[in-house]
RNA sequence: UGGGCUAUCGCCAAACGGUAAGGCAACGGACUCUGACUCCGUCAUUUCAAGGUUCGAAUCCUUGUAGCCCAGCCA
């Protein structure tokens, strides 16, 4: 009894660590406790400072994506640590997308991106903006520039302005137009915007520093002629603004102080600072770099799954073996697990590749309480109890999750013919087999202790029925006797069991190889999906409903697929086994 | 080879001159109506390397080494 109140003592305090765990970076500072106080990452410090010293008095960030394609497992770092920072210190998060390209970018793109974002918990309330809107602003930027003295048109092909720009050894040379008047300058901008030129004809560029050893500082294009629409603006303009040039303004103009961007930007930290000065922002964003963290053996690139998609091998952006946001979702991650995977990694400037072990592990983590543990035989093969009364079915009350009572409990028929699951029998066990075999006695989980009496098999030697009897005095799964068995294992009444198709992953990519061929083709794993048709899940999933998820006792976590699974034609992705220290030898013959 | 950045356990990652946290993985063991969960234990005398400063260095200095990023009118 002791033992038992400590147990449970010693779980809640587990969780209520757990929860102030999830905390960090949503509220760091509100550890009532006191007590071990997280450290906090380089970017809560420089937030720290900048608040002590009055750099700034709150915290706004943004996520800003260019809307050119899904987002992906490596997205949601940038998502859920923008979003965390600004709800850590009681601050504002925006959404925005970077809109400045038009060759690339697509309206289903934004919905996509709007979607997963809301899907993971990043709530931007009406902060809903979009690089684009700016526009106007942007231009009179560029004008102020101009008469400043501090940019210019230039006549320049793509080609010269790359001779001009010089190398990584060797400093760049003076544009021919560097010195162009105020006037002329602004004539030609005008013109510029007014459409009379070509695409490549002319841009606006910077006048800073052509012999800068940072290459972004070489003059850079503020902006390029592209008569092309929109998918914002439409026709509205024929002039866009380049990314280093319109960043700055767009976080300026929504107020951001910390503008979080990943390490490949460390180079355009001067030009950002640039842009803001001249343009005399009072009181300037503030850009810091963090590593992104991908996954190992994982594939992202936009090409990669392109190709994977139009040869079949994927069936689209939200295939469950891809880890695409929509991907994730469709295999059955939760926006919490996905939280708990991005606090769990941390976040520093040293460029890193987390296991996918650790993304199974947040999984496993946030649904075992959650999601109720039933039964389901993958691989059905007959079981017969011969001394239980034909035509009799029984319901037999199971508990939905032993490990947490408020998921209540269910009903779960039995009778005469089961079915196990096939690995569950051997006719001559290896050692350590707890399972059945002639002459050993188990659990059926929930049910009763069954002892294996005999089994048929076809001519080609499989096992088609095992036989067993049943002891009825130890219905729920005990005996009086207090006798014990070793092996517990699940099953299904063979006539109140709904079929079912399941979906198992493995890595798309081959691990042993790693994830390119030296040609730059992927390594495929030619088993990443295995495809199981004749399921039998207890009747409790019958009305189970896309997303929803079940631990499928001794396997694992199962999710309803929310494209291909019908009413009656139920369809379940594995998300994610179970951990297992026993591994069945491999069967000869 | 110009500039920028980074190196702490198999994978992440703390440590901010005071004597190497934690998580994942792995491996033992206990418990068990899931070979799961949970529990308990093991897992860096050493921080890329070599020197130096210091009573004391992962942290400071020097010199190296390795990796990543930059020469788009992409973001």
């Amino acid at each position: 009894m002791k033992n038992h109140i400590n147990g449970e003592d010693e779980r809640e305090h587990r969780f209520r660590d757990r929860a102030r765990f999830h905390s960090v970076g949503f509220c760091p500072f509100e550890t009532e406790e006191g007590a071990d106080v997280e450290s906090k990452n380089f970017i809560e410090q420089i937030i720290d400072k900048d608040l002590a010293e009055g750099v700034y008095d709150t915290v706004h960030t943004r996520f800003p994506p260019e809307p050119n394609g899904y987002l992906h497992i490596g997205h949601a770092k940038s998502i859920l640590l923008n979003y965390g920072l600004a709800s850590a210190y009681g601050g504002k998060f925006n959404m925005r997308f970077d809109d400045t390209n038009p060759t690339k970018e697509k309206s289903e793109f934004v919905e996509s991106i709007k979607a997963d974002v809301q899907w993971l918990g990043a709530d931007y309330e009406d902060r809903l903006f979009f690089a684009s809107n700016y526009f106007d602003q942007m231009y009179e930027g560029a004008l102020k520039l101009i008469k400043k003295g501090k940019a210019y048109v230039s006549d320049l092909t793509a080609d010269e302005m790359r001779e001009y720009r010089g190398t990584l050894t060797e400093p760049g040379k003076d544009d021919p137009n560097r010195n162009r008047s105020v006037e002329e300058n602004l004539r030609l901008f005008e013109e510029m915007k007014e459409g009379k030129y070509a695409d490549g004809e002319k841009t606006l560029r910077a006048k800073i520093d052509m012999s800068s050893p940072n290459i972004n500082m070489r003059d850079p294009i503020l902006y390029r002629v592209a008569h092309l629409s929109h998918q914002n603006t439409g026709d509205k303009w024929c002039i866009y603004p380049m990314y280093d040039y319109a960043h700055p303004i767009e976080d300026a103009i929504e107020g951001i102080t910390h503008s979080i961007c990943t390490l490949e930007f460390e180079d355009h930290r001067p030009l950002y600072n640039w842009v803001v000065t001249e343009l005399e922002y009072p009181h300037p964003p503030k850009q810091i770099e963090f590593a992104k963290m991908y996954l190992t053996n994982v594939v992202t690139g936009k090409r990669y799954i392109k190709k994977l998609v139009e040869d079949g091998i994927v069936d689209g952006w939200d295939d469950p073996r891809l880890v695409s946001i929509a991907a994730l979702r469709r295999r059955g991650f939760t926006p919490e697990s996905i939280r708990l995977f991005v606090e769990l990694c941390g976040v520093s400037k040293a460029n890193s590749s987390a296991e996918y072990s650790m993304l199974e592990y947040c999984i496993r983590e946030d649904l075992k309480m959650k999601r109720p543990r039933i039964m389901a035989v993958t691989d059905p093969v007959k079981l017969v109890i011969d001394n239980y009364p034909e035509n009799q079915t029984e319901l037999l009350p199971v508990v939905n999750n032993p490990e947490n009572e408020s998921l209540g409990s269910r009903e779960v028929p039995f009778s005469r013919e089961l079915y196990i699951e096939r690995e569950d029998f051997m006719e001559e066990p290896p050692k350590k087999y707890f399972r059945l075999f002639p002459g050993n006695e188990v659990r059926l989980m929930g049910a009763y202790f069954v002892k294996c009496v005999g089994f048929e098999k076809d001519d080609a030697g499989n096992v088609t029925v095992v036989h067993c009897t049943y002891d009825p005095a130890s219905k729920g799964g005990n005996s009086p006797d207090g006798r014990k068995v070793k092996g517990t294992i699940h099953w299904v009444s063979a006539a109140e069991s709904v079929k079912a198709e399941v979906r198992l992953y493995e890595n798309i990519i081959d691990e042993e190889k790693g994830v390119y061929n030296e040609d730059g083709s992927l390594n495929l794993n030619p088993n990443s999906l295995t495809v199981l048709k004749e399921c039998r899940i207890e009747p409790s999933v019958k009305d189970a409903k896309a997303y929803e998820s079940f631990q499928f006792v001794r396997q694992g976590f199962f999710c309803v697929d929310c494209k291909d699974s019908q009413p009656g034609n139920l369809v379940f992705n594995r998300i994610v086994s179970l951990k297992s220290s026993y591994v069945l030898p491999k069967q000869e013959n």
